[in-house]
DNA sequence: GGCTTATATGCGGCTATGCGCATAAGCAGA
DNA sequence: TCTGCTTATGCGCATAGCCGCATATAAGCC
């Protein structure tokens, strides 16, 4: 399992979560095209995002809808909340290309 | 080159961030005293914070002085006193061991 | 210069992680 | 049940990251 802080240190993860973000639910296929990853790879990161309680799922028919855990320990909230505001700046987190 | 996430999502760096945190000045040798760590392995730690611009060096006689980047970008403020805060918390952030 | 202490780094090995491909598993509708 | 859509996962490969060991570099002291 990797650690909370490298579960986000990832550039696509990270663009999951950002999406993730606006407080609603987004299935897979739909974070596939939005991020161009491919179904095996987005679906092997949310999976990561899961194992660390970073999101939840819930399935829905066909689909598999992702959120932010709402049940987020409140230490990690404001966590959470600083990476993705210094997502937004200009300034890398990240290497990779932003999404 | 590492992200910066991904350079505080090592324990031994992250540990070294929270000794550097209280503001003061420590050299590698003290460093390595306080977290186990051999001298090449911490070196190297330091030096991907360095790379990552979250830490810089001062020569001070035969020692290399380490201390919080003091013009670390604004945006990235927030994040590095959350991942801090977080890290006091009882939750493990990262798989490895604290220190 | 020679010795000691402190730090950095080249090298090789090991493990973790990310990826694609193929396939399995879950669900719905005809 | 058969088909199609969506998601998960086993497998193997490629690479990135961490480590120890040895050595280089740098500074101070004699």
């Amino acid at each position: 399992m990797i650690s909370i802080l490298s579960a986000l240190a990832e550039p696509t993860r990270l663009a999951a979560l950002r999406i993730l973000a606006d407080g609603g639910e987004h299935c897979v296929c739909e974070l596939m095209d939005r991020l161009g990853a491919s179904q095996s790879r987005m679906s092997r990161h949310m999976s990561v995002l899961k194992a660390n309680g970073l999101v939840v799922d819930r399935r829905d028919a066909q689909w598999v809808r992702y959120t932010i855990n709402p049940d987020l320990p409140d230490h990690l909230r404001p966590l959470i909340d600083a990476v993705l505001a210094a997502a937004d700046a200009e300034t890398p987190l990240l290497k990779g290309k932003a999404a």
